[in-house]
DNA sequence: TGTACATCAGTGAACGCGCGTTCACTGATGTAC
DNA sequence: TGTACATCAGTGAACGCGCGTTCACTGATGTAC
């Protein structure tokens, strides 16, 4: 479980590769079917097996989900990544537009699985805070440090505007703190208007207000 | 049943005024849970009723859905009707263009609607023909009837284009005559273009390919 | 205006279905000696 | 290499749930005379 290392026994390789089978077929009954018709059983149905047998493999209906849901944004986070990375690291606004554009590109090739990710919510699941977050922050983190880099190199003055509120402030100082960023509370901010704004628009476009 | 006259009987004012209800209540369904999760029970509890009491006024979900299917048509056409009638009869690329605009704006601020319509289609259900056609093609003869008042104004040239195929051509000429329409097969076949056109670029926007 | 009957809205029990999930089990694959 | 035991994947029956739908019923509202 701690060391995923190369020796695997060809148990251990069958296990990883049925839940891989079970992931993928997730993937497909989303995209058919949408989140919320998403059923154990019909999984297991499609890997032909009966239907006590995925809970050798997933927890529960909402354990697959989350999986999902991981799985959904660490194919984001690549993407957006490969996106960002194709630009030299000194071009901030390329950057920053490539990464706007390479979420709207991927949330109109995967409809089904942005609106899992930032779609209403399904219901009677609760994401597993604890597997969830992380996977769930690369992009704003990705968008934090091209703001950084830019505030770094001289590219980005910091606005005039009202001071911060402190409750935000508080949870900005843990952010940048745990980033090791240099930009101030201000920029912050503005970083995170920029966040919600994007993916209001695109939110926008895949399912309306 | 046949005539809708004023004098109604309070029973039958009630009465429509309950379908009215639950279709309300459907369409809220529709835009909360999608078309999918869409549930007499759950109707019938937000209507403060058992759920048989339902079928007094509804002969099942699949009827539901219909009554919402047409009660989206109908939406749909009045907001493309308005749309195109703001504009002079005579400014042909302007009505066409508020058309394909308002069927744009209507799908946006409707998503959960416009897929009912134009979406994947609800697992188990199909459309009784005979109650949707007619209001389905609202939009398309509003279409045609551009199409047809340009033409006849000398606005439209036939285009040299390769003829259409015979089968085509038959189901063409029904909606011509059915229609009274002067408008050559080529353009008519043109339109049907546009036409696909219009809801695929749409389409893709609200929902992805 | 008053009575007798028909019509209709709503009730509550019941059915069969697919779902998520549990549990005791069988049998095959791995591990220890 | 061979035996004895442990681990694990998959089975099949069972549970309680919400769903769509049917049916016999009660009681209120309308209609005919």
């Amino acid at each position: 479980m701690a060391d995923p290392q190369k020796p695997q026994t060809p148990r251990e390789r069958a296990r990883t590769r049925t839940i891989q089978q079970i992931i993928q077929l997730g993937r497909e009954h989303l995209a058919m079917h949408g989140a919320a018709a998403l059923s154990l059983r019909a999984v297991a149905r499609d890997l032909g097996v009966v239907s006590s047998a995925v809970y050798r493999y997933v927890e529960s209906r909402d354990e697959l989900l989350t999986l999902l849901l991981i799985d959904a944004y660490g194919e984001l986070g690549d993407h957006v990544d490969a996106a960002v990375e194709s630009l030299p690291a000194g071009d901030f606004r390329g950057r920053f537009t490539a990464l706007a554009h390479a979420v709207g590109n991927w949330a109109l090739s995967e409809p089904s699985r942005y609106a899992l990710l930032f779609g209403s919510p399904v219901p009677g699941y609760q994401a597993l805070a604890e597997r969830t977050t992380v996977p769930g922050t690369r992009v704003v983190y990705c968008l934090m440090e091209i703001l950084d880099a830019a505030y770094r190199a001289g590219k980005l003055t910091e606005p005039e505007s009202a001071a911060v509120a402190p409750a935000l402030a508080a949870d900005l100082a843990v952010i940048r703190d745990g980033l090791g960023l240099a930009v101030p509370d201000e920029l912050l901010a503005r970083g995170a208007l920029v966040w919600t704004s994007i993916f209001g628009a695109i939110s926008f476009e895949v399912f309306g207000q």
